[in-house]
DNA sequence: GGGCCTATGTATAATAT
DNA sequence: TATATTATACATAGGCC
């Protein structure tokens, strides 16, 4: 404890060049703090700003790391069609992204119409919902039939929302 | 000269809320600034960890701004395409749509992260589950406001849904 | 990898030019 | 609107689990 420059607890932040680090381990460890760090920055300038953006990048690993707001592929067919026109409702309800939901979503449909164990699903949802942070914690804990009737249950509540945005008019596609 | 006595001290950085700026002349003053930043921390992480990645950024006033290493084109078609120029296509046995949805699920998770907002979406949601025979009742009587934001939730659980519906490899697709 | 920690490097809010 | 300044808030390198 006398020593003036007795060891403190680490070395704190070291200055670095910005140039390739060669070492694997710390590439990705660095990558994953800027990355991190990167993202939050354009969250913040959306927010800030109000404004539109996308960001995509490839780990060292070559796995891809997306940003969007609102959406990455919204941000990036503005940026093709060299347009802002981002609350077109038109072409958003044309965006593959969309359609791809719109049709999954009319198949879940057509399943659900054969289904006749509605009842249970909301019973078993009705559980789940009530055995406290499920928002968080539920669905990592649920077994595969749970989580089965849970997306089955979810797909109904889904209808049923469709149903009351389209009776109140709404103007953006919150929702596919 | 007597700029020396003058020399008032600034009041330095102030610590900022992250909520949209009002005032146009400081939102485009920031803009400006956390865009150079973040363009800046882009160009440090691909030199860093030698990776590719992407930019695109809307200003307030709709103009565009992009960032791309090694080029802004390069990385959007490696995104579109949902493969590396370094992989193979095994990949491709994923459908693009899956591909999508996990990557916006990437989103969604790191943005929770940072965003406040969307834990208030959670309570929000949480308030209306717990207020009873939600299930039955909530829906009807829901504001467009709350509506809306049920639907924005719903629309993030649907993407974990959707990413854990992959991780259980579930045959029958009763979601997408 | 994912967190946590601390010391320190860096980004940036407010302001003025 | 970009740049310069200054004081501070914030991000992060290097450690350690």
């Amino acid at each position: 404890m006398d020593m003036v420059n007795q060891r403190k607890k680490n070395m704190g932040r070291q200055k670095i060049e910005i140039k390739k680090v060669e070492k694997d381990s710390n590439k990705l460890v660095t990558f994953s703090k800027r990355r991190q760090g990167l993202f939050r920055k354009a969250s913040e300038l959306c927010v800030l700003c109000d404004v539109h953006a996308a960001i995509i990048v490839f780990s060292p690993g070559d796995k891809l790391y997306c940003f969007g707001q609102p959406d990455t592929n919204v941000v990036l067919n503005s940026y093709i069609k060299g347009t802002t026109e981002f609350e077109d409702s038109k072409s958003a309800e044309n965006s593959p992204t969309c359609k791809d939901y719109n049709r999954q979503y009319e198949e879940a449909q057509k399943m659900l119409e054969t289904e006749k164990k509605k009842l249970e699903d909301v019973q078993n949802l009705a559980k789940i919902f009530n055995k406290g942070d499920w928002w968080n914690d539920s669905i990592d804990d649920m077994s595969s039939d749970q989580l089965e009737q849970f997306m089955v249950s979810i797909y109904e509540l889904r209808r049923k929302l469709v149903e009351r945005a389209d009776e109140l008019v709404m103007k953006q596609s919150v929702m596919p």
